[in-house]
DNA sequence: CGCATTAGTTCAACCCGTTTACAAATATGT
DNA sequence: ACATATTTGTAAACGGGTTGAACTAATGCG
């Protein structure tokens, strides 16, 4: 909306639109900008004269070649706002340092605490404080982080509700308790929405604005984007499709609590298929579809009915939230034979279907989604926000200073 | 974002300021409002006289009986920015213009044209006018209207696809057709979507933030509102539940282009069952459902399986979507015999099944949804966009004007 | 009727951005 | 090599918008 109107706010208006100019338009000189942008050429250099000094920018050297006095190129300082992200599972946590031109500048795997709650939430603390000191920048410069998890946050009760996978958060503020702990702004993400949002960032759902991201493993989830936003729902849990009423009766008691889609095309599902068919005992999942090149035809029935099941999901997704385009995840859904034969299961069932691919990025999409996400939290909070952003500290008798 | 710095800006950015106060206050003094917001008492009453004498705002009355000086108290003026909302069906267009405190001021009902396209614009445009007539008010003083309209508007391509009932207009930039006639901004939306906000703005969804309507009549759709924006999908399909797997077998070719669930649980299918299972012929749904009440076991059959499929449905909407409430509308689903069988089904299928409820706008759900959408554009227009929103004319070497 | 209190105006001062003018630096043409 | 056109960047004067302080106006209260 519109700022405070008060004298001292257009300067720090003035400050964000340059200050966003130049990360959008890369190495400039405040000529060119005075030009672009309209502001006149002494306001643009005493407003870099103050972005300099609060390190928000840098000489990044001279346009020369052209006619006329060379030009003094300034650039965004990378490093002096940075967002960390992390992408939580039952195994693994994966965490990295982002800087705002979008370069990762330092990334790590680790297990995750076992004993979970309180241990998890100092483990992802002592990563920012890792991820800090090997990218060599200063801890304060973290501004802000996103945390993906498995589970639904109800952002109305701050509190954490169906989580799998990790001991005591169920029904946590762990929002609170994160943002204690590393002292910048958090917010947190379920693990496939940061999964959809990292795909969209650089991954297969570059460029599209509406798509769904189909995580397809042990389990089954959906992350979905609408209009360049995560669809939520009321309690964070949009996009939980193992209930969705494909492959059983929905009415029926033994799905009531499981999901009649996830008892249909989980792993354990697929398990069962395939024994029940006659084929070979414990087998992993991974191992089955392997076998689709030794022409296992138990194995290749088994995937067409999961596919035809998971085509008539892809059917119910499009008919409700009208994506354009299905990327399939996950350690099911990423295999080459398995995308093959859900394509040919929506031909049959739909007149115009989506176009479907599988995930660009694997295992780093959540990853990617938290570093995209937070970055946009701190973009917002930076240039979109009302009032004061913070982007250098009003001098009150003083020299300029740090960010809020 | 934030707005252009340029010192001609600021006084702009005040004007918006304040007027969004004085708006969200209601009847407020100069002086009240400068403690409020923090703006000097000289600035506020320079702000004031500029809205005065732009018609913004007007002296609704003296503040008396505090201590000191009486104040002048001052109320936007309501008929100064008027919202043209319609709500084109097959067979009705209604229409109303709503100032913006949010009353309605003019409201009608007309028979659609039958001939469509630009008939049917033309009868927009004279609506417009009519209800301005009758209103008493300026034509000029509609500043934004919103139009919802049976079909997928694609906002990326500008036009209207998938229309049902109404001649001409499939694949028409039906946008620019209605700007050009009516003069001001317009908005497009799906019927369906409007009733789901017209029921958040005053009905059955007031208060929530995140829910679905599902009307159900002649055949079925839905609109989902999440986080109080309008769920479109990428070609602003979403919502099309006619065709969700629910009711029949997806994968087969009876139901490839009607769409399973439509074929399950529309007025012809009710009508089909009642017959097939030997009831009177050429009944009325209406009728059939009122045969309830008369212990009509074949019609009580027949709900009881069309209440078991959009049970079924309400599920699939609720893992995609995760709603507060699904509200039924649409001649059937607003029926109390529907809702009470669709309430037993879904707790037969889910374990925590939201609030179900009916409609409580009926047939003007549609005309509310398009005033407040059109309500919000203006108001976005008005306080929210960038640069120069045309609240009050640069006074260029004369007086302050009109609107843009 | 005087006083405390609140509303609203006048005026000088301040901050920010712009315009204009000018100094500094660089490529180009002769 | 040198003048010239061109561009960058700074200095000074100016103007618009907001503010704080001082002031006038109006009202209730004792």
């Amino acid at each position: 909306m519109t700022d405070f109107s008060s004298v001292a706010m257009m300067r720090q208006n003035t400050l964000r639109r340059v200050l966003r100019e130049i990360l959008l338009r890369g190495p400039i000189s405040r000529a060119e900008l005075a030009r672009i942008t309209g502001v006149s050429k002494p306001t643009m250099s005493e407003v870099f004269r103050e972005l300099e000094e609060d390190g928000w920018v840098q000489v990044s050297g001279r346009r020369q070649g052209k006619v006329g006095r060379s030009a003094m190129v300034y650039s965004v300082a990378p490093q002096r706002a940075l967002v960390f992200g992390a992408d939580v599972g039952g195994t693994k946590i994966r965490a990295a340092l982002v800087d705002m031109t979008g370069e990762i500048v330092a990334e790590t795997v680790v297990a995750t605490e076992p004993s979970g709650g309180d241990f998890v939430v100092a483990q992802i603390a002592d990563l920012a404080d890792d991820l800090a000191r090997e990218a060599d920048v200063g801890r304060s410069r973290i501004l802000a982080g996103t945390i993906g998890l498995p589970g639904a946050f109800d952002a109305a009760t701050g509190r954490l509700m169906m989580v799998p996978n990790i001991e005591g958060l169920e029904g946590s503020a762990i929002r609170d308790r994160l943002e204690a702990r590393l002292g910048f702004s958090v917010s947190i993400g379920n693990d496939v929405n940061m999964a959809a949002k990292g795909e969209q960032w650089r991954g297969a759902g570059a460029g599209l604005s509406s798509f769904a991201f189909i995580a397809l493993g042990t389990g089954i989830g959906m992350g979905v984007i609408n209009e360049n936003r995560i669809l939520s729902g009321a309690r964070g849990a949009a996009g939980e499709i193992a209930t969705l009423p494909v492959g059983a009766d929905p009415y029926d008691s033994r799905t009531f609590r499981s999901g009649a889609l996830e008892t249909a095309v989980g792993s354990a599902a697929i398990k069962d298929r395939y024994e029940a068919l006659g084929g070979e005992r414990d087998l992993d999942v991974r191992r089955i579809i392997d076998r689709l090149s030794e022409d296992d035809h138990r194995a290749a029935r088994v995937l067409d009915e999961v596919a035809r099941c998971v085509g008539a999901a892809i059917l119910a997704v499009c008919a409700v939230v009208d994506p354009a385009r299905v990327i399939l995840g996950g350690s099911i859904g990423s295999r080459q034979e398995v995308l093959s034969r859900v394509r040919m299961a929506v031909a049959g069932c739909m007149p115009a279907p989506p176009s479907i691919t599988i995930s660009q990025l694997g295992s780093r999409a959540g990853l990617l989604g938290t570093l995209a996400e937070g970055s946009e939290n701190l973009w917002n909070e930076l240039f979109e926000a009302d009032g004061d952003s913070g982007l250098v500290r009003q001098r009150a008798g003083g020299e300029a200073g740090e960010v809020a």
